[in-house]
RNA sequence: GGAGAGGUGCAAGAGUGGUUGAAUUGGCUUGUCUCGAAAACAAGUGUGCCCGCAAGGGUACCAAGGGUUCGAAUCCCUUCCUCUCCGCCA
């Protein structure tokens, strides 16, 4: 959530970027409830003190009839008051969470996701010389995907993956972890981007696939309509990215100043209802309802919190490049980019088969608007506590980019060659 | 799933109704001493919220939520979590 006192401050401001960004929000009833909720703390805050002294009075011997007569009056007035703070207490929070991230200056203003901007474009997309194939049907004769059983035992936008395919996406998995955990790789991306950050290496990190309802719900990333699948039985959610389990994991913490950076890259099976989506992408494995993810994530100081959204964008540059593929980049508009983030970024991959760019990546940079409400805080040296800045970014989604190597890599009599850094993960192989 | 034990500050660990926001030990920070370090000694060392320009003051927090009481870390209820044994299991 954002910073109450900032609103206070700033009521107009962050009435506008919120409109921005698709978010109407009453800040004048916010501040009113405001105003009241700490009329009414301050009153009840008064009589707890008054209590505390009566308390303090009576400790030693035996009370006397008419103090205690007192402590009962005190009780009925706190019990009064707190029963009204408590509903004041509830709609101010709920309110106060509506209320969106501020976006950066450089974010483009935009109401739909059609006014994201194009940065760059990097890479030329092949000229094959014949229709290219769509990643379903470069599959199909070699028995790569099998949907229809799928959808015999678990319906709809499942998939068993198979032969090659599998061994392609273990080849990525460990190519991202190499390439993630080499220090020089991060050092050479900071020179090139002027970056002020360290280039400690990425841990990597096989993190539960699910999680409780408070964590999930303090994340701010819960899409319980659309996106999450729930575990009646048990209280737990199926995450729908590793980034929820990963930004969680230090809820409720305050954590030493030389920890940071922390980098980490997971990987986890993510789960999506795609609730809404009938119809769209209902070929191939671009949109499942199970697909598995490399992300990272990371835990910032605020100064460095921007850098570290540049440097996760380089890196995902970095590793599209490294495969070879033709990509653009978006800095997606202030509609487009997200409730909790204050800026956001796409990263768009060429699928020749359908002629078009399909986003294969998302850089998310919240400043301490998650983190206010996770409660993960950092310990200057100082002395002083802060809220850490968080970022998180899709390193490949396996699923996309399989479809997007296939796609980018289909031969005429429909063989995929190996891109060149995947192959010593394949025992030297050059096609499938 | 069955039986039992337990969740206290950075850590270990005391505390079973008021003198405990919390003993003690360790850790950490600062200072003294030293050329420097170690040792020793001294002081300090949680988080949120509210009031305040600040200094400071108030309030809440001993897993979470509720209750009893003039007063709760301590008593009662519910939930969560951890550990041990048995059962089941990749």
């Amino acid at each position: 959530m954002l910073d109450i006192q900032f609103i206070r401050d700033n009521p107009d401001l962050v009435e506008e970027k919120s409109k921005q960004k698709g978010y109407t929000v009453d800040i004048k009833q916010l501040l009113e409830l405001d105003t009241q909720r700490r009329t009414r703390l301050t009153q009840v805050e008064e009589l707890r003190a008054r209590r505390n002294t009566l308390s303090d009075q009576m400790k030693g011997g035996k009370p006397s009839d008419e103090q205690l007569e007192q402590g009962r009056q005190l009780k009925d007035e706190i019990g009064t008051l707190e029963a009204e703070l408590g509903p004041l207490e509830e709609h101010f929070q709920e309110l106060l969470k509506t209320v969106p991230n501020m976006p950066l200056e450089d974010v483009p203003v935009g109401a739909t996701e059609d006014e994201n901007v194009i940065a760059k474009k990097v890479g030329e997309p092949v000229d094959f010389g014949f229709k290219p194939k769509h990643h379903h049907e470069l599959a199909e004769p070699k028995d790569l995907i099998d949907k229809e059983r799928a959808a015999k035992i678990s319906g709809s936008r499942f998939a068993y993956l198979k032969g090659d395919l599998v061994l392609l996406q273990f080849a990525i998995i460990q190519f991202v972890m190499q390439t993630l955990g080499d220090e020089r790789v991060l050092e050479n991306l900071i020179q090139e981007n002027n970056l002020n950050v360290s280039a400690k290496p990425f841990t990597p990190v096989l993190p539960p696939a699910m999680l409780r309802t408070e964590p999930y719900v303090a994340s701010a990333r819960l899409n319980a309509e659309e996106v999450t699948y729930k575990i009646e039985q048990d209280d737990l959610w199926l995450n729908a990215s590793a980034e929820h389990t990963l930004c969680t994991m230090y809820w409720n913490e305050v954590l030493p100043e030389d920890m940071f950076p922390i980098r980490y890259i997971g990987y986890s099976t993510s789960f999506r209802r795609e609730a809404g989506t009938y119809g769209k992408d209902t070929e191939g494995i671009i949109r499942m309802h199970q697909f598995d993810k490399l992300e990272m994530e990371v835990f910032s100081t605020p100064e460095t919190g921007l850098d570290e959204h540049y440097l996760m964008v380089a890196i995902q540059e970095y590793l599209v490049q490294q495969l070879g593929l033709p990509y653009q980049i978006l800095q997606k508009c202030t509609f487009d980019i997200g409730k909790p983030n204050a800026r956001g970024v796409d990263l768009e991959v060429w699928f020749p088969g359908q002629q078009k760019y399909r986003e294969t990546h998302t850089a998310d940079f919240m400043t301490d608007y998650q983190s206010r409400d996770l409660k993960i805080r950092v310990k200057r040296k100082s002395g002083e506590t802060q809220l850490v800045h968080t970022n998180d970014a899709t390193a490949f989604a396996l699923g996309r980019i399989l479809a997007a190597i296939m796609e980018n890599y289909q031969t005429a009599d429909g063989h995929i060659i190996i891109p060149e850094v995947l192959r010593p993960y394949m025992q030297g192989r050059e096609q499938i």
